[in-house]
DNA sequence: ATATTTTACGCAAACGTTTGTGCAAGTATA
DNA sequence: TATACTTGCACAAACGTTTGCGTAAAATAT
């Protein structure tokens, strides 16, 4: 039977009304002209009881509820987790918590998700969509609660988001093997309607282009998994002409793609070389290490949290969009190989 | 301004009173006799308006909010995000949301997060502890909300828990190293108050005293970070006489661990042996693959979150304590050195 | 001494639900 | 035809806050 410690409880046991504890306790005491003698007495009766205002109630009443929102695909992604782990840090900075949820790649979960997010009030979300419509959320952004997408983002929108310039990282890692003299290239993507994927392998083909060697281009692959990357590595390798690098457009392709390798008895670099993106610390474990174009993972989770609490304290939607610059990491996993070919330039 | 869909204004709408409306939309039609025509009338208006019922004033109401709190050290910690992964998904399958947070391992904002946790009414938390104190936990899960230990828990508590046995992950890695011959073992842990890295180290030198051995027994090390890893092996390998083995207590102390073998020119399995505690898909594609003990990961998730929900719904806290096997997972990364010791065992 | 301002607080409505109780009208029973 | 159920709904309190407004008493001005 534990005791309820609510204003109403402190205003019984210290004589003054409900309103007077509550001004004291949420800090309103100067304005309201609560004298000293009151504010002391009411403070010290709460900090006896320990009280602690219902966050429930507050959020009712004022409809604030100092509460974000975080959708994401699938949090066993380290990509999503790393995220998830600054966004919710950031966050809790800021003085808000985060709800996290879950949707498994499923629109309709996604759906669901942001209906529940809003059924509790959030002030704002950060999403990273997975459908390919816009228009639910832009109405949501306008009328509800602000949203800022993160990672994914819609052809044209007015939704604010902040990611990676996916097509500078497609074109920076792909002139970095134009530029170590590799000229078969497979390409190994994920899910090809994201605009992620879109993005990298825009910038992809225009590298490819900038060599005259668009022609030349193969494109393939279907889902940001292992398996993906295992069965396209492998089908490549035993093909006439096998590539002379991969650029794997992520770890999990990268790791089905180094199963392939190994199998099959090549070496990287030596045999074949292998780029990919997004970083993770085993990637500097591996045999050889592996190079890769870097996300500035931890940047675009602080400005998504940065860009939505502006957008909540304004009361209305920004349009910020951000691109943030990946960064090419040199490892050993591409080999220099010096063919003849024409230095172009 | 977009208009307000409450049950209130629902029943302005239908004409039927809120508490019509309200047993309507909460499934109480059947119990409280509402006809067949304005159970009908009403659903329809709630559809036609997109109802959404305020969880903030549901839960202010009935003082039970559908949500479960998780309380973790790290979430960027694959170890952890995997965890809360599961947990996250097994909640919302249950009819849960879940609210995570991350206490960075900091004594103060896991109090901070629980305390914060509460005031948001959440029917039950799930949490690795950071301290050494279950006194303050304990008293929540008697008087305020149920709680549930996963990983890591308290010497003699009343808390129910479930986490993996680590005496015996401990006992069985060890046994495998012995088993192939190896006798001089470096065991590098982790934080070494912590229950599971105990535990681990108690397997260890059972393992070795099962030998004979547990003179020899060598335990060093201080966090579960790469750095220390690092540092411990190459100390270790500088030493008069080196180990043939190490016993890495995660996986950030075996990329330490492996960072310092190879500088030091040395090969896995032929020159050194380890073996390592937590499973992560990129083991399997570390060159060589390492041997590992692999914790029940989702096992521990689903079973936390069941056992919550159970004690939610019983209202009253369970003392269920659970120990869940590790599996041990035999990769190329400990060799067989067939020594000539006695083959006592 | 009266009028005015200031000080210090209280009243009550509102946020959106749930739920115990009450009560008319309709139907069945005697 | 009076009596007793049953049906179908409405009233109003409660959950724990916040906040606009009102107002006695004290202080100051006239």
């Amino acid at each position: 039977m534990e005791k309820k410690n609510t204003i109403i409880s402190i205003s019984e046991r210290t004589g003054f009304s409900i309103s007077t504890v509550s001004r004291v306790l949420s800090g309103k005491a100067e304005a309201a002209r609560i004298s000293k003698s009151t504010v002391e007495t009411i403070q010290q009766e709460a900090r006896r009881c320990n009280y602690k205002p219902s966050l429930l109630a507050k959020g009712l009443r004022t409809n604030k509820t100092n509460t974000i929102g975080l959708v994401i695909p699938s949090i066993e992604n380290v990509y999503f987790s790393n995220l998830a782990s600054t966004i919710i840090r950031d966050a809790r900075s800021h003085g808000y918590t985060t709800v996290t949820v879950d949707t498994m790649e499923n629109e309709e979960n996604e759906r669901n998700s942001v209906d529940s997010l809003l059924a509790r009030n959030v002030d704002g979300i950060i999403v990273t969509p997975c459908g390919q419509d816009p228009a639910w959320l832009e109405e949501i952004n306008r009328h509800t609660a602000p949203v800022v997408l993160i990672d994914r983002y819609f052809n044209s929108t007015e939704l604010p988001y902040v990611c990676t310039d996916n097509y500078q990282g497609g074109y920076e890692a792909t002139r970095y093997l134009l530029n170590s003299g590799h000229e078969r290239i497979l390409c190994i993507q994920g899910t090809p309607h994201s605009m992620p994927v879109r993005e990298r392998v825009r910038g992809h083909l225009d590298a490819l282009r900038s060599k005259g060697l668009e022609d030349g281009a193969r494109i393939v692959g279907d889902s940001f998994s292992i398996q993906n990357g295992y069965l396209e590595t492998k089908l490549a390798l035993n093909a006439a002409t096998r590539p002379t690098a991969i650029f794997a457009l992520s770890n999990t392709i990268l790791l089905g793609a180094i199963k392939a390798i190994k199998e099959s008895g090549l070496r990287v670099p030596d045999d074949i070389s292998i780029i990919t993106f997004d970083n993770n610390t085993f990637l500097d474990f591996m045999d050889p290490p592996i190079t890769r174009m870097s996300q500035p993972v931890n940047e675009i989770g602080t400005l998504a949290v940065k860009l939505l609490i502006q957008s909540i304290n304004e009361k209305h939607p920004v349009d910020t969009k951000l691109q943030l610059q990946p960064q090419l990491i040199v490892c050993e996993s591409v080999a220099n190989i010096h063919t003849m070919t024409e230095q172009a330039g």
